[in-house]
DNA sequence: ATAATATATGAAGAATTTTTCATATGTTCA
DNA sequence: TGAACATATGAAAAATTCTTCATATATTAT
């Protein structure tokens, strides 16, 4: 892939998570799928601000979701996110 | 270290480079030290935009800068980002 | 001292993002 | 069918970000 293209889609997905409540129903869901009231007792945002959140993981295809009953469960669709994710967490917190 | 501070550190780092210009600044960097000029030239965007995210990223501590002479030399100055950036640049580009 | 070069910066405007509020849609249960 | 629950969504407001333009500061060369 050219390498412009390749940075352009780094910043993306980079962009995606550079949200603290994305991010953090990003590492929730790493536990598993969860739907949208365990994330939003979770996260502690309102219903509304978490399912905006969540439409704009779903269109960036990092999570998906399925409808059971009246439940929609979210989980994680994107192979290389966790990687990403974990990676970050192991470099942070080893200062102060 | 705080699970909470550290998800919002992670995610300031992500947002440091969720912008492709900063991005692309800090992919040059991981060749060596650069001036300002470097940068601009390499980039292709004006030098006041340059001087704008540079000082973004060095205040993220990500970049450090010294002058010699009436060049600034801008280099990494944060362990980990390298790394990061790294580990994302492997993840992109497998599908498509 | 003056001109040329390199970099930084403040302010204003444009664009984007995030949250909130009100409400709509779909599902289950009584 | 109607009430209750779960989720989604559009629009407006609030906040943040990025770029541009003009200009300031510092350094070097003439």
């Amino acid at each position: 892939m050219e390498e412009n293209k390749k940075l352009e889609r780094l910043a993306y997905m980079f962009d995606m998570l550079s949200d603290v409540n994305r991010l953090h129903i990003v590492v929730y869901l790493m536990d598993g799928k969860k739907t949208v009231s365990n994330i939003t007792e979770h996260i502690g945002i309102s219903q509304s601000a978490v399912s905006h959140q969540l439409r704009i993981l779903r269109d960036a295809h990092i999570l998906k979701a399925t409808k059971i009953g009246k439940c929609v469960y979210y989980s994680i669709n994107d192979e290389h996110v966790e990687t990403i994710v974990n990676n970050g967490l192991v470099h942070m917190g080893h200062e102060e």
